[in-house]
DNA sequence: AAAATATATTAAAACGTTTCGATAAATCAA
DNA sequence: TTGATTTATCGAAACGTTTTAATATATTTT
């Protein structure tokens, strides 16, 4: 039915060999027998079929990326933005991407993805936190991965990670430099170390220009335990200022959560910036259209994703390369939410 | 490297055509054979080749999921939880969903995802609002597709819809039972059917209940003729509260947009569910963590991604399949921003 | 002019499955 | 007992590519 190899071969009165070799720009074909191959195949409207190709070439063309369930269902908003960097990546060479999520209970014995199961992928890219259990089961399977936005403590395994800290610092540098003087932290689950990282960098900028007292981080820092979200901003924002008025600025853990924070503070009736000033972090798409705009940092999503797949490529290609550590920096945006240093002054 | 059926034929001391029958659970094979092969396969860790396979059975076993690159980013929430019910139901068969967005400005000339352009895929998926360039295209090749959450006019596709007008209908009877005097709707583009449809059906619970006259819509409705997002409602409530503060209550055209409408009131201070009602359609997953908690239709979006991956595998078994739709129904739930309507006797 | 090298093309094997038709043994119907 | 049917297994072709090694011609080097 759809035309082969073999029906170019025949037209273009070449074997099929040569076909092959035009198709994949190798070897010596003369320049004329090229031409007329190429235009027999699209005039033919040739695709060579997918799956003769990998099964001669032994490789899938498909690479894994597994995401928490619950990740993909409301944090998503970064994540698949990854993704979609990973999958205009993919684009441009001859790779597809299998998104699969997988479950908080998650047991590498029953419920791993199809695509491990069957060995349907040259390699994976698992986004966020991550199953301890999973990232053993590829590392055992010397299956190529990378982490993306997480990391192991003591472990060293490609990856690709966020500039977490000095986004962080630099975002609270500029709070102080506004001259905001009672800047507080709301965030989520400390389980995921670039929270961990970003509330270092909230600390540290304080140390820096001492700000920081003893009981400075019990008085202006307020966590929920679970994923971050809206609602912790919005409580978070409630109870801190209920509590402390002189606060008169926000750093967050992230923007969904910083946008809970502002609507928190406008419910109150506080005037941002003006009376408290917010900065998120991941510049999610939302983030720009929020009412005030909200200041945050960029994160370049779609370069992750890409950065990612280019590693994975690599890895595919060189299966014994010393574990790569890739960090993308981030920029500070600063929109309506917050001043703008040089505004200040 | 890997185990190859042959391995197991050896080793079972059978042919490989047996294993093979085993493996598809085909034709006839004593059991004490199917027995041996069976151990053999799980000792061996055997994996069939899935591009050997799909090379025999001239299937490619993948399925395209195909969104505006806009719809992915922003109203994602929806379509992608569409996506994991594609990808739980593919999870029992044996197929990849293939996930990818398509620009605002799509051209199928040069545009063309490249699952479509190299005829990798049994099969897609277009999820809501999709260029009709793109369908055309699919209709011509004659490529197995089917519609999710939209249509087209005129013309008759395969397409799982969601029950639109009559969820809408059940939503605004209840705002009226709870004895509301003057209901809002909020809603961003008409370009997509579903939201006229929930339109449709305000109007009409309106018109059942004679509340509707001259005026009546274009007071108090209230659409931007963009993609819906948060800031419409926030626009829209503030508008419509400030034009008309009889209103006691407001259906949105989705969450997102509830969402927004929820801040909007807020901020003016009204209070929700007594002053001012709202409900909105979708479910997501936010809408439950919201403050107060969303009323809302909740559309089974895992159960539409099942149904379009059932209907779309008919579809591929069967090519001359007679045009279908399935039409998906919808719950009212009420949770915090309405007031159930037993309550309020 | 011969030898070496570069250019151009190809035949054939290989990749790992599925499936068709053949064969043979076992069971059943008459 | 014979012939038909069912059960069980297998050999071989087919699926559409890539790739290796061989061959042939043209060009360059000696």
């Amino acid at each position: 039915m759809a035309t082969t190899i073999k029906d170019i071969a025949k037209k273009a009165g070449v074997s099929i060999s040569t076909v092959s070799l035009v198709l994949n720009r190798k070897g010596y074909v003369a320049p004329e027998t090229k031409e007329r191959i190429s235009s027999v195949m699209t005039q033919m409207d040739y695709k060579p079929l997918h799956s003769a190709r990998k099964l001669a070439t032994q490789k899938t063309g498909n690479i894994g990326y597994i995401i928490w369930e619950g990740h993909f269902s409301e944090v998503e908003m970064f994540y698949s933005q990854v993704f979609l960097g990973m999958e205009y990546a993919a684009r441009k060479s001859d790779n597809y991407i299998l998104l699969t999520t997988v479950k908080e209970d998650f047991n590498p014995k029953y419920d791993l993805p199809r695509f491990l199961k069957y060995n349907d992928i040259d390699g994976v890219a698992l986004a966020g936190r991550v199953p301890h259990a999973l990232i053993e089961y590829l590392d055992n399977q010397q299956l190529p991965f990378v982490l993306i936005d997480y990391e192991l403590p003591g472990k060293s395994f490609n990856c690709v990670k966020i500039d977490n800290y000095n986004g962080a610092f630099r975002a609270v540098e500029n709070l102080i430099l506004a001259d905001k003087k009672y800047i507080a932290f709301v965030g989520g689950t400390f389980f995921h170390p670039s929270i961990k990282e970003r509330y270092r960098g909230y600390r540290e900028a304080l140390e820096k220009y001492n700000l920081i007292d003893d009981g400075y981080l019990k008085k202006y820092s307020y966590c929920e335990n679970i994923e971050t979200s809206r609602t912790i901003g919005e409580n978070g924002a409630a109870k801190l200022l209920d509590r402390h008025p002189e606060i008169d600025a926000i750093f967050c853990c992230n923007d969904t959560t910083a946008m809970g924070v502002i609507t928190g503070i406008q419910k109150i009736g506080k005037k941002i910036p003006q009376e408290v000033a917010v900065i998120g972090f991941d510049d999610i798409p939302p983030a720009e259209y929020n009412m005030p705009k909200l200041s945050t940092l960029r994160v370049p999503k779609l370069e992750i994703g890409k950065q990612a797949f280019m590693l994975l490529n690599e890895l595919i290609n060189n299966p014994n390369m010393a574990p790569q550590t890739r960090m993308i920096s981030v920029d500070l945006v600063i929109r309506e939410s917050s001043h703008s240093e040089s505004n200040e002054r």
